[in-house]
DNA sequence: CTGCTTTTTCGATAATCATGGAAATAAGCT
DNA sequence: AGCTTATTTCCATGATTATCGAAAAAGCAG
């Protein structure tokens, strides 16, 4: 990832409400919700909300596709994954150590491979 | 890591300077750099500097202490580290496997325990 | 105290952003 | 075609942000 892909995901990012639509997307994976639900349940405006979309859109977060007249859309983790990735390797490029405490404190959350086999 | 804080932390973080500053802080953890030379190596006028680094140090990610004449900003990677774990939660929250990968491309970087014994 | 260095604060300007009313587009239904 | 629903675009507003010149503060040395 890039810097300015950087710069527009953590902008993006950075605004309340998108913070709340695009948590609320990633917990509704992978069905994805309508535009119009998401307003609903932000309490904001139809053209505000798909003004916050349109900002998550091209930070490339969020993808839409429409679905007879509702847009529907989901979080791409993927991003998400690799702005992580961006923000981590700078910290662990410069002094591995200071970033154990991270993977540790990650692993019992979401290691990738379950105990229970 | 409350919503307020992360929003901070990432709008501190999505301005070009602003991330080649903590960035650079990073590198030179745990000496830390005295804000003239940040403004000289980032090209950036002094008062400038002063202003983004005033932002950063609102946001939690840098903290800074006088030595003699000079003010000498270090990285606080604590806080990078739960802005990290505060955005990575919300996809494992809601589906773990979302982010097995992300984990595992983090841990050859940076493991808790290094292989060599 | 005066002069020098380092950094911040003040203040102004231009640019970008968030918000939402009103109109436009798109899709389906009758 | 007309009518309803879902969403976006257009446009204007007020708010916040980035930038930087000029002046102020904080520290050190003579």
């Amino acid at each position: 990832m890039d810097t300015n892909t950087a710069i527009a995901a953590l902008a993006a990012l950075a605004q309340s409400t998108r913070l709340d639509t695009f948590r609320l997307l990633v917990k509704n994976e992978p069905e994805g919700v309508p535009a119009g639900d998401l307003a609903r349940a932000l309490s904001v405006p139809h053209n505000t909300m798909s003004s916050h979309l349109a900002t998550l859109s091209r930070a490339g977060l969020i993808r839409s596709e429409r679905q007879s007249r509702s847009i529907i859309y989901r979080a791409d983790v993927d991003v998400l994954r690799n702005l992580t990735l961006f923000l981590v390797k700078d910290c662990c490029g410069g002094s591995p150590e200071l970033c154990g405490p991270l993977i540790a404190e990650l692993t019992p959350c979401c290691a990738p491979e379950p105990l229970r086999s």
